[in-house]
DNA sequence: TAAAAAATCACTTGTTCATGTGATTGCAGA
DNA sequence: TCTGCAATCACATGAACAAGTGATTTTTTA
């Protein structure tokens, strides 16, 4: 993570805590090669105050009165793509963070990190990488696991044939097209069918169809 | 990321690369409140050696010969849960972060990473959080982002009956059903489903449905 | 090798669906 | 106030589907 020697980071703070605001300012003046061209308590006028500051990376507190960071990280990431964005909080819970990133934060820590951590998280998200801290990865992480895991409690096994008629029908053709497309005649797809429903337990084409989709049988 | 005073953490690390594999061993050893309890150069007999070495936390390097470290990962995830692994690796391609996490790594760290960031990485992975380098976890977050956006590209505006009625598709019901529960006559119930077909551009219940689930219309 | 599972086809019956055409009511915006 | 849209209902027809029963062939597996 170390960076060529000529640039400065343009960093600008949002926070509506005057004290941490503060301490904020200093430490990112204190660092060489950082410049903080923006402190301010609330995302009021963001636009202006963002023109004004031009930083490269916004640091923005979740929990503002008035506009809150999650609505200004929306905002920024529509209007100013190019700036990244590092959330910060108190509180590490599954909503805000998920809710973050989807609005387009890059790196996500908590205000209890140290200074250096801090510093590093600059750098590492203006470098265009994602820093967070390990228990925000970790919620991350298991979002994903979630997302992508969600089903396949029965033990459902289809066969290959039936999997490939399965996937037809979710594309949404007919039994006369599956049965063109697979060189068999309606009346064994009809049959496939009948054991695909018996299977997943469904009476139609429909539901055998959300039912694929849901635990990503096909 | 402090360690309580009493507690020694055993590490047991997979790493093809000998070189590496005893600079790793090292390292541990070196590391007070630290043992490392085993040094294979290969997954085979996974089962055996981790019975063997019993650790808390197994370093696993994700490209190896034989058993290769995903499917190590998934193994152990399966049969040792408690066992917390910290994945390895030259290059953080986004196939194999994927397939690390949904095996059940916790941790994800680059082959690059300094001395001090790889205890840091153990010691987190330890204490439950998901330590990965910022690269890695932007890439985290953009399979996060990917899969919540996909859809939505044609405007499609579906008024607010036909909205429920669409619902009530996917849920795989049928006309007769949707009309009781709306308390409509199934003639409205056709007549509905006709428009929203229209909108979708479809032309039965089962593309509706994949339509509708796709592009999170419900 | 014998049994089980998968894939194929056939016939039937009642049900459901897709689509067309047409009509009435009420509400909101130009 | 006129227009258009949303929601409601009605009737009709042919196509598509669901489910039952039964059978043959091939492949897999115990």
């Amino acid at each position: 993570m170390s960076l060529s020697n000529e640039v400065t980071i343009r960093v600008a703070v949002f926070e509506d805590n005057e004290q941490l605001l503060e301490s904020l300012h200093q430490l990112i003046e204190a660092t060489i090669k950082f410049i903080c061209t923006g402190a301010f308590s609330n995302a009021q006028h963001l636009e202006k105050k963002i023109a004004q500051s031009n930083p490269d990376v916004v640091i923005m507190d979740i929990d503002m009165p008035g506009i809150n960071g999650i609505d200004a990280v929306s905002i920024l990431h529509i209007k100013y793509p190019h700036i990244r964005v590092l959330m910060q909080t108190v509180f590490d819970d599954n909503d805000k963070i998920f809710a973050a990133i989807r609005a387009g934060a890059s790196g996500y820590i908590l205000k209890k990190s140290s200074s250096a951590k801090i510093i590093e998280a600059i750098v590492d998200t203006y470098n265009g990488g994602a820093p967070m801290t390990p228990s925000v990865a970790e919620k991350v992480l298991n979002m994903l696991r979630y997302q992508n895991q969600n089903a396949q409690a029965e033990n459902i096994n289809l066969s290959e044939r039936e999997k490939e008629i399965l996937t037809l029908l979710v594309k949404g053709k007919s039994y006369k097209m599956i049965a063109a497309e697979c060189f068999i005649s309606i009346d064994t797809v009809n049959s496939h069918i009948k054991n695909i429903y018996e299977k997943l337990h469904v009476h139609s084409k429909s539901e055998a169809v959300v039912k694929a989709i849901n635990q990503k049988l096909i």
